[in-house]
RNA sequence: GUCUCGUUAGCUCAGCAGGUAGAGCAAUUCACUUUUAAUGAAUGGGCCCUAGGUUCGAAUCCUAGACGGGACACCA
């Protein structure tokens, strides 16, 4: 049983006194009290006061929070409550209170349990603005224990598995999430400002698209059939420009049925926008816009640091072609880069594993991998990839072996992803087909399905768009700097506890 | 997926030449009416992650597994 635990029990025994006595554990009805900063604020001006004289009896005020600390002197404690704002201290004696509320409560409330405080404030002789009270309500009885107040939590696993107390005990964390919240909001307005208007679509998916990934299954009973969880949804919003939106975007949840490390979560927040009349230059334009507005609106100094390192945001960023930053970031010869055997060649004398009957855009991937990505600090956008490795996006007019597609680097990780869009329907007809292949042939399961139905929207005619896709977790980490994506993630993914027999038998 | 480190009281951690399981905080009881991780005294509290093995004897050594952290690989 879940509240088997002797310090559980110790606690229950005093929700029930307190039920015995007649006062309610779980009372209805309270109204939030003046928040602790404000109460600190009002009362600052106590401290200039005469000796003795620093306390306002005739301004009572009403402070609601969670006890943190409690010490108790016989016919006097003091407590520290926190609410949202912060931390203000609390002063109760035997004396001030109701008869006889002191002695019966002293042992009833403690730290974990929230209460509300109503008194005047006074400054204690170690100079500490607090309350002294004349009244002293549980609020809410908990009957689990909070862990030990100077080291708090510090287990990851019991942080990540119970975020709440992890926002109790370590309430700096908030921080990141509140930032978290602000980037999206900001990021909504910033599109919303340019008229680009949000929309959801699908999140099950009969065929999964949009990226290559392995998607989540799931059934549909009524139907019979198995539905994928989206892996993007970039498709979907593509349809809708067919459809007349010109500039659409979605902020949401995608899933990917992949490993799980410091930068991947199985469910994760891009945005994705498209964007009619425009190519995959506007887009860089607009991208390091966003920037520059996040970074306006949020406070944030051009150069951040994240870890060891120190990025500097200030647009507009570096532009470099794929194969150019083979061979000035990477350092790999530009006659390997133009040439399969060699690019191939080049790869096995490095010890890197890879199929020989690769293409040269996808050898230029692994190289890019390899040599390129993580020495990419400053945002740098990495323009014209190959056609191989990008089947939704738009070939070049001028090289047809070049697609207009770039992507988004911050700390050697990719941030975004966009490109001009494919329109043609006859040649993503042919592009999905020779993803088909490769899937058939490589076993490469993350290759793209055919999606007949998204050709033939685009048969009816998509005006020539720009889209892009910008993770969201990623860029709070950046701007947070935070390493793990567990830490921008209120409720990260982890494995189930294995359940003890214990567990087991009491939970029949 | 691979490597590596970890898992002992509610929390934070000691303990490991193999010999009856420890501390601080928290809890219980007592004292204490301006404390700051309050203080002083006493008491209770453990499937030492799980399952095997070695051994007279395992928290400690070995094997396998579970779950976490970190690094690498893949991906966003």
């Amino acid at each position: 049983m879940i509240f088997a635990n002797q310090y559980i029990q110790e606690r229950i025994k005093k929700r029930d006194i307190l039920k015995a006595e007649g006062i309610n554990p779980y009372p209805n009805q309270i109204s939030k009290g003046t928040p602790s900063a404000q109460f600190l604020e009002e009362c600052a001006y106590l401290h200039t006061l005469e000796i003795g004289e620093k306390s306002n009896k005739d301004k009572i005020y009403s402070l609601t929070g969670r006890i943190r600390f409690i010490r108790i002197m016989g016919k006097a404690a003091f407590a520290k409550i926190e609410d949202s704002a912060g931390t203000v201290q609390i002063y109760y004696n035997r004396d001030d209170l109701p008869e006889g509320y002191y002695n019966l409560i002293k042992k009833l409330i403690e730290v974990g349990d929230l209460i509300e405080a109503k008194g005047f404030a006074f400054v204690t002789q170690t100079g500490e603005i607090t309350l002294h009270c004349a009244s002293l309500t549980i609020v809410t009885k908990a009957i689990s224990p909070l862990p030990e107040k100077f080291h708090g939590l510090t287990d990851h696993e019991l942080r990540y598995r119970q975020r709440y107390l992890d926002m109790i005990m370590n309430p700096q964390i908030k921080e990141n999430f509140v930032m978290r919240s602000k980037i999206v909001s900001l990021i909504r307005r910033f599109f919303e400002e340019k008229s680009f208007l949000e929309v959801e679509t699908p999140m099950m998916h009969p065929i999964p698209g949009g990226a290559n990934a392995k998607p989540f299954v799931t059934h549909h009973n009524a139907l019979g059939i198995d539905r994928y969880l989206r892996i993007a949804p970039e498709l979907y919003l593509k349809r809708l420009i067919v459809g007349g939106m010109e500039a659409v975007f979605e902020i949401n949840r995608n899933f990917r049925n992949e490993g799980m490390d410091h930068t991947h979560n199985p469910e994760f927040t891009m945005i994705e926008f498209y964007w009619a009349y425009h190519t995959y230059r506007d887009l860089i334009k607009i991208t390091e816009e966003l920037f520059a507005y996040l970074f306006a609106h949020l406070d944030l100094p051009s150069k951040l640091p994240y870890g060891d390192l120190e990025i500097d945001f200030k647009t507009p960023f570096a532009v470099i072609s794929y194969t150019e930053a083979l061979t000035t970031v990477g350092g790999v010869p530009a006659e390997i880069v133009s040439d399969r055997e060699k690019a191939l060649a080049y790869l096995r004398h490095h010890h890197i594993k890879v199929d020989a009957n690769l293409s040269l855009g996808y050898l230029q991937a692994e190289l890019f991998d390899e040599f390129v990505e993580n020495r990419l600090v400053n945002p740098t956008f990495i323009i014209d990839f190959p056609i191989d490795i990008s089947p939704l996006a738009r070939r070049s007019d001028e090289q047809s072996e070049i697609a207009e597609r770039f992507e988004l680097f911050i700390a050697g990780k990719e941030i975004a992803n966009g490109f001009s869009e494919l329109n043609d329907p006859i040649d993503q007809y042919e592009r999905f087909k020779g993803q088909v292949q490769t899937k058939a042939a490589t076993g490469d399961d993350e290759a793209m399905h055919m999606d007949t139905d998204y050709v033939k929207a685009l048969s009816y005619g998509m005006a020539p768009t720009a889209g892009e896709g910008i993770g969201i977790d990623r860029l709070v980490m950046m701007l947070t700097n935070q390493h793990s994506i567990r830490d921008v993630l209120l409720f990260p993914a982890m494995k189930p506890e294995m359940p003890t027999a214990e567990s087991e038998e009491s939970e029949q």
